[in-house]
DNA sequence: TTTGTTTATTGTAATATTGCAATATAATAA
DNA sequence: TTATTATATTGCAATATTACAATAAACAAA
C-alpha cells in the first residue's frame, strides 16, 4: 500500500507529472524566477541567491536538470546555468492547447 | 533539519509551487485530461476512469480543488466537475511571460 | 423507514521529499 | 605539490505523499 501506481498512466501523463513535480518546491520556481532575472545565462552564484545551504542547492538543481528544465554547462570551476527553452515551449505548448480546449466547452 | 522552509520564499513563488504540485501525479494529469475529453462538465463517473480506488481518486480530487484547478458542484447524489478557467488562465500567462522572457536572452 | 448510490473521512503502511552536516570530487592557482 | 574554490554525494532525521480498507455521511428511491 503507498506503492505509487505510476504504471497505470500514460507515458505522456507521467512525463507532465516530472516536469509539474520538478517545478512543485518555491526553492525551484526561485531559481527559474533568477535565471529570468538576469540576461544571460549564469554561472556559480545561485547558493547566494537562496535562503538554503549549499548541498540544498545542488539538489534542487539536480532535479530541474534531471527534468530538462534548466542546462549545466561546465565552465572551468563554476557551472553556467540556463533556462532550457525546448521543455519550457513544451510547458506554453500544454497550457496553449488547453485554453483552446476549454474556449469549445459551455460549462 | 527536513523540514520545509517556506516562509524564506515569496508568497507567489510559493503559489506557483501549490500550483505545480497539484498537477504533479499522473492520477491528476489524467483528471485534468479526462475533464478536457468530454465536451462538458462530468458528474460522477471519474472513479470508474482511473485506474485507483475510489478513496484515491477522492483525495486526488481534493487535492486539484484546493489548488482550485477545478471546481465541484453537488448535483443530487453526484458531484459536477468542471476546470477552473481562471486558474488554467494563470498557468498560461505564466509560461507565456517566461518564453517573452526567453526571446530577449542570448545564451 | 430501509436500501442503494455517491462521495468524503479516518487510520495506517509504504514510500518519497526536504534540508543539511560532513565529506568527496574536480578544477584551478600558488 | 598544496591550497583554494565550486559543486556533488552520502547519510540521516523530520515531514509529506500515496494508496486503500473500513467507515461515515448525504441524498434519492422504494
Amino acid at each position: 500500500m503507498g506503492v505509487s501506481k505510476l504504471d497505470s498512466f500514460s507515458q505522456n501523463q507521467n512525463e507532465l507529472a516530472v516536469l509539474f513535480k520538478a517545478l512543485s518546491h518555491p526553492a525551484r520556481v526561485a531559481i527559474i524566477e533568477y535565471l529570468l532575472s538576469v540576461n544571460s545565462c549564469i554561472c556559480g552564484d545561485i547558493v547566494n541567491v537562496l535562503p538554503l545551504a549549499q548541498p540544498t542547492v545542488s539538489q534542487h538543481l539536480k532535479e530541474l536538470k534531471n527534468a530538462n528544465i534548466i542546462k549545466g554547462t561546465i565552465e572551468g570551476t563554476a557551472i553556467c546555468y540556463c533556462i532550457n527553452e525546448v521543455t519550457l515551449v513544451k510547458f506554453e505548448n500544454y497550457f496553449s492547447a488547453i485554453s483552446s480546449k476549454l474556449k469549445l466547452k459551455c460549462c
